[in-house]
DNA sequence: TTCGTTTTTGCAACCGGTTGCAAAAAGCTA
DNA sequence: TAGCTTTTTGCAACCGGTTGCAAAAACGAA
């Protein structure tokens, strides 16, 4: 149905090659030959079909987009980012969900049936197998949001989830709490168990202070509440690290239905600075993740490796800060 | 530097029709064929390239997804629901972010490039020209969550967002309200037309019950909260149907914050019932859209289209119902 | 105008598959 | 075992492009 170059050709009385080449940039033609041919082509209505070329080029431009966390809304704005950056220098995201896989192979094997050019992770909660698979593959990765590691195996953007526990650390004891508490996410993420060490670590120059900890199901508004909810019934800290923001929203949710205020009874902090825990009725302090930067260096990485496949593995690491809001006391002056 | 049919053909000592007639289903194979086959196959950790035999089947199993909804939260859920429901069915999703892009020709040039097999529209802002832009490139095209028709142009797949105008209204008429307003997202989205238009057509029948309007600027929090900031200046009404959640969830923080209480002094009914709408801390009040149905059903006909291009487009509508929770009073048995 | 250079063009082979067709092999019947 | 039918296999052309190479055209200098 759609118009071919061979066509084109036809219409123009010039050779298939003088046709594949006025749409190719850097290839030799005439000015001349490239009017005809270009009206020849708006004529018909002619766009060169990218996946025929990608045979004898060997890049189709397209890249695996994966993830698993199709349930945290600061997701939405990665996926936002992502499209919107990939799309910008030409290349076109194909978005793989990996939800309940468990078998890296799979995807390297569909992905490679569509000859990816190459491949962002986008979680943090995928294990890193599924990226070292890929680059297995011979096919350029890039993990974002991934482990922060000082030997990366495969291109790692994202922050030190250690520093940010250590960070909610020393935010809770400027308030001088006399007993904080860890509330994190699922055991088996990595990302929950660096910010518990983190945590644990910078806690341990606080020895006069009370230590608890405890993990929610999931990173979710539910598996934050029943937590808390449980929490709340015996003995609760005066002060929380949680999760990530979601989870935090569920612990306020918590705190609230127990006739608790929030910060004068316990006071919290979250993790991702999500869009939502910006509204006046959340107003949640939290540790902010600086993601367009995250997603915009992820992209100019992979753009990188597409001309570098065999460039050296690097981890790019960007600070995070906190973001004073309403969750927390207000710091003495 | 991927393995090639031919390889595999050398290795295992046979012509290249018969690997790849092993690994097309419903060919002529023999046993003893396919076993040779799949060993070599096996052996050299073969697959095939999907966008090379594209080119002699005319199919790539890859479906345009496009959207400009990346802010809304419940998109995500959509997002998920589509690419697993697409995988499980062996397609896969090229994301299209039309964000910002007002020419649908650029898109479907973009996507004809990449031949993609069909174009899932979904949103319920993005105006029907895209829509109508694929299916006149001979694409087979579905719109969820697009303008309800009886006489549809392309295959829609969502709700009556007339009807939902009137069941809203029915909802605050059912708790005796005498003022009631619409609080509508962007004037210019066919969906706050539509909803616009059930509202006050079943209000018309109360001509004893006030009924005032506004629209806020976007569907989100912040327009949300700005516009019932204003409006609370100046007699608010005492039950409102808002745009969506969102918006609705940004019209309770500004009731908050004027000391107001909800449902207590005024009642609110949204509409979307969003995962964030049923938060303990949020409990609104709602109009339910089915997404996961709408999703389903869209992925289905797409199928269908896909084997019967020229299908007579149909129009696929879910009903919707009210989900009581907390911004509303309770009915009077 | 001629001759050497540089640029432009077309030919033909190739990218990794699929498929119609006819030859070869296998299976059946007598 | 011969003769016929059915199944399996390979050949070769094709899908929509790209590209190395050599011939043709354009250019420049003498």
């Amino acid at each position: 149905m759609p118009v071919t170059l061979k066509e084109v050709a036809e219409r123009a009385g010039v050779s298939r090659s003088a046709v594949s080449r006025t749409f190719t940039d850097g290839a030799s033609v005439s000015e001349k030959m490239r009017n005809k041919v270009e009206k020849a082509a708006r004529e018909l209505g002619y766009s060169p079909n990218a996946l025929a070329s990608s045979l004898t080029t060997g890049r189709t431009k397209l890249i695996g987009l994966v993830s698993n966390n199709f349930h945290n809304p600061i997701f939405l704005e990665v996926f936002d980012l992502f499209t919107r950056g990939l799309q910008d220098r030409g290349l076109r995201p194909l978005l793989v969900n990996l939800t309940d896989e468990r078998d890296p192979e799979n995807s390297v094997r569909m992905l490679r049936q569509y000859s990816v050019d190459g491949v962002v992770v986008a979680s943090s909660t995928l294990p890193p197998e599924f990226a070292l698979a890929f680059r297995d593959a011979g096919v350029p990765v890039v993990h974002s949001f991934g482990r922060a590691s000082s030997s990366p195996k495969v291109h790692v953007v994202g922050i030190d989830n250690v520093e940010t526990g250590r960070m909610a650390a020393r935010a809770l004891m400027a308030r001088g709490y006399k007993h904080v508490a860890f509330l994190g996410g699922p055991r088996d993420a990595t990302s929950t168990q660096d910010r518990h060490k983190g945590f644990v670590e910078e806690m341990a120059l606080h020895p006069d202070v009370r230590l608890t900890e405890s993990f929610a199901k999931a990173y979710s508004h539910e598996a934050g509440r029943k937590e808390m909810l449980r929490l709340l019934d015996d003995q609760p800290a005066e002060g929380y690290f949680c999760g990530d923001d979601v989870l935090s929203i569920g612990v306020l949710s918590a705190i609230k239905d127990k006739g608790l205020s929030c910060p004068d009874d316990i006071g919290i902090i979250g993790l991702n600075d999500m869009e939502m825990s910006r509204w006046e009725n959340i107003d949640l302090t939290t540790i902010h993740q600086p993601i367009k930067q995250i997603v915009n260096s992820s992209i100019e990485l992979m753009v990188a490796m597409l001309d570098e496949p065999d460039r050296y593995p690097e981890a790019r690491i960007f600070p995070c800060s906190v973001v004073e809001r309403g969750t927390l006391p207000e710091l003495p002056a």
